[in-house]
DNA sequence: ACTGGTTGTTTGACAAGTCAAACATCGGCA
DNA sequence: TGCCGATGTTTGACTTGTCAAACAACCAGT
């Protein structure tokens, strides 16, 4: 298999990611998941919904109570909380280091998020961890690119990287 | 449209920016490139080769001679580089600064390489630009990083990041 | 009980991307 | 001249994920 039709050849497909994460929501939220509550939250069909659940329900990622009610099984909520923790990193990196604006963070994280390799993942997120920990390292370099790169970081007054070297406060004087 | 479903809004497919990037591979390794190349580099059969460059002639991004043999259009140029500069960058941070093994670094950039948005691919090449500057405070934090999370790093001998902190040497003493 | 609304499933359709196989073309060699 | 191999296209089939629409089941109010 050449390297560049890898590309879905993940545990789980975006779709399918999407519908774990969609029951998981909906149980914090409402305290139960059915196919309507999926199907409103990604904005398809309960017809559509209802095929890909199936096919989940077959992995043995989701399942279902005698009155039709979704719940993850311990794997399906393995896979949607590492794709979520995932995701809030990526999105906290293109959002406060990248200066993303949120929402389209929140696509490009998306997108990124469940494709790339576990493995990938893991040290990304370790990386991004350590460039939002309080090590001094960390903390310089990434004022040093704020202070280098940033066009408008949305709120100079808040801004953690704002200081007396960004770009930002230099156009102020 | 919800989030979510932005995936596969991207200028173009995952599969017709490989068309695209084995035509200009083939231009330069061969001086031409003909639908048995491409069909021949990306792994697949000349009949879907000739129905996806079908589509990206009709998009303007493809030309084809006289004689049947294929180029890129300016547009197509331009797409080609951008989504082969994003990836190189990509490779390097993957492999050099996350120690992911080449061949896997290679399949993750590729996944992410064309599907984050123009903005976020810029901004991301000018962060990781910025780590492989020789600013003194992303040198620094990249081998903090290097001394606190790598496991293997491969090469300690010459890996610009393992020197006197490095966790590698430390457990040779 | 009847009627209406909600819920879930099924069905037929579509688009993208792939395959294998049949087909058409062309070029070179015997 | 004739044939074979390489090349490119077309066709029918499959998969995934979607839709709309029809359908079945059930629950609630009257």
């Amino acid at each position: 298999m050449q390297v560049w039709k890898e590309f879905d050849q993940n545990v789980i497909s975006h779709s399918a990611a999407h519908h774990l994460m969609a029951i998981s929501d909906s149980l914090k939220k409402y305290g139960y998941a059915r196919v309507t509550d999926v199907a409103r939250r990604l904005g398809i069909t309960r017809g559509s919904a209802s095929i890909t659940l199936k096919a989940l329900k077959e992995r043995g990622l989701v399942v279902e109570d005698e009155n039709k009610f979704l719940h993850l099984s311990d794997e399906g909520k393995v896979l949607s909380q590492s794709i979520q923790s995932k995701r809030k990193v990526l999105i906290k990196f293109f959002h406060e280091v990248l200066h993303i604006p949120a929402e389209d963070a929140e696509i490009d994280a998306c997108k990124v998020e469940h494709l790339i390799s576990t493995e990938t993942g893991e040290r990304l997120l370790a990386f991004i961890k350590f460039l939002f920990s309080d090590d001094d390292r960390a903390m310089a370099c990434l004022k040093a690119f704020h202070s280098q790169n940033v066009v408008d970081c949305g709120d100079p007054e808040h801004c953690p990287y704002c200081d007396e070297a960004c770009l930002l406060k230099d156009e102020d004087e």
